[in-house]
DNA sequence: GTCTATATGGAGATAGAC
DNA sequence: GTCTATCTCCATATAGAC
């Protein structure tokens, strides 16, 4: 990220910005949209776009930082309002969608590492971390007083696992083109009873011997992902 | 793809493009090439390169294609060797990280697209479709003929099923930075035991009960990544 | 069918005005 | 600190030579 431009003029100038790409890149998608578009509807020059936004990806970014601010406001009701994990588990990633909703026709059309904050083929390593680690700390509040059942030893680990079911439903969904989605509702009911079911199942003593082979993994992935680029 | 320029000269001029294109990735990475450096290289003028590949990104599915050859040559090899499934799908993997060794330093700066064929984020959809389909018949060959044990109603499944694996080990093997990779190779033994008991408790009738949850989870993915772009 | 020369339009960089 | 004008370099397109 640029070295914070805190100044009152600054953060007009930037949200302008916002604006503009946003309804740039739902008109006419993402590719189609230029940096000159955007400056001249934001009635800037070219290179005042550049003094606030080092790239075009990190308008993007800076867009979905936007939809995470309200994803934490919405997860602080969520968890106030019940502590059943399956129904808190749904209600963050609906949000989420709901959220994303507008976008969802560019968004395909962004390559895969824009859309997914953190992945390890992502070039800009820094800026994506950030969003990754608040996007996980989501689903941490999820898990967090809830009645989630599972074996204590994959706790340290659920934020992250949840965070990579989260990625998966959402790139579902940005190719679902089923009527309003539908696909991915029904594929949400599946799972979440799935993963929730899988958790628990964690704690059959018979099936409990396979849990150091799981952890093993899971800790080598570790680390990892975070390092990663 | 272009339609086919299958004339000798055509056939020539196209290797000399990718021989040119695959040392420049390796030396300089892939997007500080330009293609002006490789049609220079290949001693040919831009249009020319434009002429055989209609982007710089076909280049590179056609270097991929050409590793897809060799893994299906060597999966010959190693099905008619052994009906172990474990060994098989090991070797496999393998043999496809050895294959794509010396493009890792560069893989990692691809776009995820480019280097995930068949992703739902792809945008060019019928190059990469022909690609995933021969990876996954790969992975079809591996499972054909095998040890592995599995309910029954998975099998129309498993090719996916190993293919996603085999998609995520690579992307964790593209950023593991570990002396010769080492914790890929820890990784991949950790979970190529790993899924082999998945597969075989799918048959414990205790949790079968499971299984038509989870077969209609797949059924719904099904058609999606094909159809998506 | 194969290829060269040349053109176009966009991302990002920069010099300096205010 | 904020922004304008202008520049460079690249992917890709195209007209037409052979």
């Amino acid at each position: 990220m640029l070295p914070e431009r805190n100044t009152p003029k600054a953060k007009r100038t930037r949200q302008a910005v916002l604006n503009a790409a946003l309804a740039l890149f739902q008109e006419r998608g993402f590719e189609a949209t230029t940096m000159r578009d955007i400056a001249d509807r934001a009635s800037l020059a070219v290179g005042a776009t550049y003094y606030h936004f080092r790239t075009k990806d990190e308008i993007v970014l800076a867009l979905y930082g936007a939809t995470l601010d309200a994803a934490e406001a919405w997860v602080r009701e969520l968890t106030r309002s019940t502590p059943d994990f399956a129904v808190r588990l749904r209600g963050a990633i609906d949000q989420a969608l709901a959220q994303l909703a507008p976008c969802r026709p560019f968004l395909g059309h962004l390559a895969g590492h824009v859309f997914i904050p953190g992945s390890p083929l992502s070039p800009f390593s820094s800026e994506s971390a950030a969003m990754r680690e608040r996007a996980m700390a989501i689903m941490g509040s999820v898990v967090e007083g809830s009645t989630l059942k599972v074996a204590g030893e994959f706790r340290p680990h659920l934020q992250r696992l949840l965070w990579l079911y989260q990625m998966g439903i959402t790139s579902y969904w940005i190719s679902d083109r089923s009527p309003q989605q539908r696909n991915t509702q029904r594929l949400l009911s599946l799972t979440v009873a799935l993963v929730t079911k899988l958790f628990a199942v964690t704690r059959v003593p018979i099936l409990r011997q396979a849990n150091g082979l799981i952890l093993s993994a899971l800790e080598l992935g570790t680390g990892r992902l975070e390092q990663a680029a």
